[in-house]
RNA sequence: GGCCCCAUCGUCUAGCCCGGUCUAGGACGCCAGGUUCUCAUCCUGGAAACCGGGGUUCGAAUCCCCGUGGGGUCACCA
């Protein structure tokens, strides 16, 4: 056992704003294989400061987005998961949530103030706004910095603060150069000036990010900082706090970041914009879905700007059946990308193993124990990746392939639970089969949904497609029908309704005939689902069972012939 | 614009720190062929990259400089 001293602590300090990210997720999990990997604390803390934009339920939803990712946290807000509990607080650094620590942050500011590290400042927005253009103008950056004979004499500054009067308390930074140390980038300097009076404690009393996270790390005994390099210039700042302060600087590594495809940064924008393309597309004027009202519809189609609420985006996406593109651990969920395979590929973004496999390819598949084994600082990368879906996808798919059938069913059936409650009503014998034959053509779990439905149906509801109808059926004098007239016959005499029975049935019922399997095959699958493509079809024949495999193919005989 | 980071196939990357074994390897995707009742799987093959320019060196994808390109950040948001 380390000693408390030289034991290393990792902590994951998401804002509850929305969504578990995809990027947030990758830090989350870094954090967690590092702190495993040294057999150290991972711990869990919710930066909720900014009043308007938190919610505890977006706060309980990145509990539950990291939970089923199997991103484990020692120490955090508790969540009963079916496993058992996910955090606690051993050590006695609670509470976890920003909100709940005001008064630990006050006392620091207090004592700052005390000292002249920090001085209280009465500016109003309005004014800034005004320093800040007239900087603008003149070409400069702005940065707050005044000199000392404009700061206020503290007692003054108690005098007006005791009256009331709205301000912010301010850091008072000095002077010099900077350098951080970051076990990705190196070593980097930031020249004097670069830090400037930057905002402690916002008018509504709550402290920004910047103090309460210097504050938090300290108090918890965080030692490493891994986080994404969009943080790399708040770091400056973090260090020069902590030097102000007496603080320990903890190591900090900053990790690459994650853009879509199109090398944009990946943001529920990408969503909005998906779908309103396609509004726009089908002509819709009015929202085809009661969720929203009209003028946020005709506000949202007319500005690129706006968002929609996610109920309502994915509301109106369902009603469209649009598909539209994964930004949260949530929306990959609800697509059907299973945990493990999601924490591989977020993985290999920024980090790899640097392993080759017997036959010299990569070494790239891997769990969370190989991670929570394995994973360094060292091998992360320092170059901006895309998030490539296809793929994911293709890990996706090649892990559901290697599941054995009963476990694929398992999975597959407690998706649907939630996802696609259809399916998950079938019945053990034909979902069974349905499953066996869909494993290796899954990428994902809606997908798969997706491409059988037409099993759900009903006789009447099976639209054929005309091209399929055509060449299919049609053809040659009709030659399709006048097959699928004798196949009926065939199938209305076999007694069991199973694949390896009817797998016989119809081959032998080819043989007779003199022709390929394909001959019989394709206009079965036409009349059974409307279109060329279905799982193989003594499956698809054993899952629909002969009551409604009979009822379509009179149906389609009827109506196409 | 200031400051900062980065740069190998379309994408993710190995190799770079400790120059030669790199006619630069793998994966996803793509293309072609084969197996097959459709789709998919599976098998075989293929196209595809060291951003540019200077150095250093016998030798540079690997080290240095400049340029270019991309990205991040400049809040009383985190």
């Amino acid at each position: 056992m380390p000693s408390p001293s030289s034991q290393i602590v990792t902590r994951f300090a998401p804002s509850p704003t929305g969504h578990l990210h995809v990027g947030g997720a990758r830090t989350a999990l870094f954090c967690w294989a590092f702190a495993r990997r040294q057999g150290g604390v991972f711990l869990l803390r919710i930066e909720d400061t900014d009043q308007a934009r938190s919610s505890e339920a977006s706060a309980r939803g990145i509990l539950e987005d990291l939970a089923w990712l199997g991103i484990n946290w020692d120490e955090g807000p508790e969540l009963r998961t079916a496993s058992g509990t996910l955090g606690g607080d051993p050590r006695k650094v609670a509470p976890f949530y920003q909100a709940q620590r005001l008064d630990i942050y006050n006392k620091y500011i207090e004592d700052m103030l005390a000292r002249g590290l920090a001085y209280a400042d009465f500016t109003t927005p309005e004014q800034m706004a005004a320093m800040r253009k007239a900087a603008e103008a003149r070409k400069e950056t702005f940065r707050f910095h005044p000199g000392d004979a404009e700061i206020l004499p503290l007692a003054e500054q108690r005098t007006k603060m005791a009256s009331g009067i709205p301000h912010v308390i301010r850091f008072r930074a000095k002077d010099e150069s900077v350098s951080v140390t970051d076990v990705v980038l190196g070593e980097v300097a930031f020249g004097p000036g670069e830090v400037d009076d930057f905002v402690l404690r916002k008018p509504d009393g709550f402290p920004t990010y910047h103090f309460g996270v210097v504050v938090d790390d300290e108090l918890m005994g965080v030692t490493h900082v891994l986080r994404g390099q969009e943080h790399l210039m708040n770091t400056p700042r973090h260090v020069a706090l902590q030097k102000a302060l007496g603080f320990r600087t903890p190591i900090y590594a900053h990790m690459p970041l994650i853009f879509n495809d199109q090398g944009a940064k990946m943001s529920k924008r990408e969503r909005d914009k998906v779908a309103r393309d396609s509004v726009k597309q089908a002509g819709l004027k009015a929202s085809p879905v009661p969720a929203i009202d009209e003028a946020t519809f005709t506000g949202w189609l007319g500005d690129t700007k706006r968002q929609l609420e996610t109920e309502q985006l994915e509301t109106l996406a369902d009603a469209m059946k649009l598909r539209l593109p994964e930004v949260s651990v949530h929306d990959f969920r609800k697509a059907g990308y299973l945990p493990e395979v999601i924490c591989n590929f977020i993985a290999l973004l920024g980090w790899n193993p640097g392993q080759k496999n017997a036959d010299g390819t990569d070494f790239e598949r891997f769990d969370m124990r190989f991670l929570a084994k394995n994973f360094d600082l060292e091998r992360i990368g320092k170059t901006n990746s895309r998030f490539d879906r296809n793929k994911l996808a293709a890990f996706n798919k090649d892990t559901i392939a290697q599941m054995s059938e009963g476990e694929f069913a398992a999975r597959f059936r407690d998706w649907c639970t939630t996802f696609a409650p259809a399916f998950a009503r079938m019945a053990d014998k034909p979902f069974g089969w349905l499953c066996s034959s869909i494993k290796l053509r899954t990428r994902t779990f809606a997908d798969a949904v997706k491409e059988n439905e037409f099993f759900l149906k009903t006789a009447d509801q099976i639209a054929y497609d005309p091209k399929a109808v055509e060449k299919v059926l049609k053809k040659d004098n009709a030659k399709g029908i006048e097959t699928l007239r004798h196949t009926r016959e065939m199938l209305a005499a076999l007694p069991v309704y199973e694949p390896a029975a009817l797998h016989t049935a119809v081959e032998s019922f080819a043989a007779k005939l003199g022709v390929g399997m394909g001959d019989i095959a394709q206009p079965l699958r036409v009349a059974v689902s409307g279109g060329t493509v279905t799982p193989p079809l003594e499956q698809t024949l054993a899952v629909l069972g002969k009551d409604e495999v009979l009822k379509r193919i009179d149906r389609c005989l009827a109506s196409v012939g």
